[in-house]
DNA sequence: AATATTATTTAGACAAATCTAAAAATTTGT
DNA sequence: ACAAATTTTTAGATTTGTCTAAATAATATT
């Protein structure tokens, strides 16, 4: 398999798991940055060598091959990502572009190891799950921080978006993977959060609170 | 540069260490394992690009700007090889077609912070030098053991052929990088060397003995 | 020095991955 | 349900890196 691709591949599973059933050309032409014209031409190739299922006009779905194959580079992705992170010391919004170029390493060895030398990690530094040899995670059952109500209580378990810019913002505010939030008070007007983290208020826009997920305790 | 040119400014710098002044097109080829034709048009390329200077029928020869770009990837490749082997436990015949992938990913920060990891390695597992951040390398004053003359001792610094072969015999034969050699006998007809290494005698084929690199003890 | 051999380049083709522009199919809106 | 808007596909072109086969230049041989 070719970089581009494992990167078709990848963006189809990720465009399906956020709730499509079939995923649209269009809808893969805009993630990847490309036309939806070069989208057509891979996905028939892709659909050629059993990787999905295609039929004209009417999106595609990945083949259980093709499930495999993708959680098999987001695997590498996101184990690339923790050695980054706790080997090298990058901060947790310097690595996807690396780790973009490090998931299309040919080396099954390579990862085992690399698995081995990080520990078996379940999470990688945004909190996403890290599928295992045999493509199976332990998916946290985790909501919104937007969608809790006040004085509920739970644990900063992931982020919805790893944008450069919304995790510098997360170090600028001191909020960490892990911390413990306790919500005091939803504003509704601009549905801003104020809460408790850390020891230290905070208050959060309606837009961060759309991207934090935490871990309710009952 | 694509993995193809960084490929190509590799070789070429090789070719031209191993005692060449230009390089000639059919040994790019050969080493390349692709034909002589394919090889005049990257090089016309990479001559347009101001990597190597190129006059047609005359071969080729790195500029300054090639020799620092070699130097780059090679710096990666040796890094990456002391990682395997240091922190992935990798056995040093198993490393150079991982590397040869690794050595490609772009990220200075990566390669500086992979180095400080590894402690800043002078050597990587077959005693090559690994170029420092400017491309300057302690090369050590090594000589095949093939040139040596009985009585004379040296320690085992490198190898001049790293096939996975040659490295495995090594492995079984318990023949390590860093080990006190000395030459008890040279046998004349057939070029082979009875040796002392490791409070063990051996005897090396001729064949092996020009591809073992001793530093001497005067 | 003329010829044979070898090395190198040129010309034209191909596969991969992309693009633009136009055509066709599907979906939407009234 | 039919026209309008949108989505998707097709057709043809481009770039990169490669190839084969033929032509040309350089080198070696006698």
């Amino acid at each position: 398999m070719t970089h581009s691709e494992e990167n078709y591949i990848k963006t189809i599973f990720h465009l399906r798991k956020n709730g499509f059933k079939e995923v649209s050309t269009n809808a893969i032409a805009e993630q990847m940055d490309t036309k939806p014209s070069s989208v057509t031409d891979m996905v028939r190739k892709l659909s050629e060598k059993g990787l999905l299922h295609y039929k004209k006009y009417q999106g595609v779905k990945l083949t259980d091959l093709g499930q495999t194959t993708a959680l098999s580079v987001i695997r590498k992705h996101r184990l690339w990502e923790v050695f980054l992170v706790e080997k090298l010391n990058f901060s947790w919004d310097e690595v996807h572009e690396v780790a973009e170029q490090l998931e299309h390493i040919k080396s099954e060895k390579l990862i085992d190891k690399l698995d081995r030398l990080l520990d078996y990690p379940k999470y990688d530094p945004h909190g996403d799950p890290i599928p295992d040899k045999n493509g199976n995670m332990q998916q946290l059952d985790k909501v919104l921080l937007s969608s809790c109500k006040a004085s509920e209580k739970g644990i900063f378990v992931g982020v919805k978006n790893s944008s450069s810019e919304f995790l510098k913002y997360l170090d600028k505010i001191q909020l960490v993977l892990g911390n413990e939030i306790e919500i005091l008070f939803k504003e509704m007007y601009d549905d801003s959060f104020q809460i408790m983290a850390n020891g230290k208020k905070l208050v959060l826009s309606g837009k961060a609170a759309m991207n934090i997920y935490i871990q309710n305790k009952k």
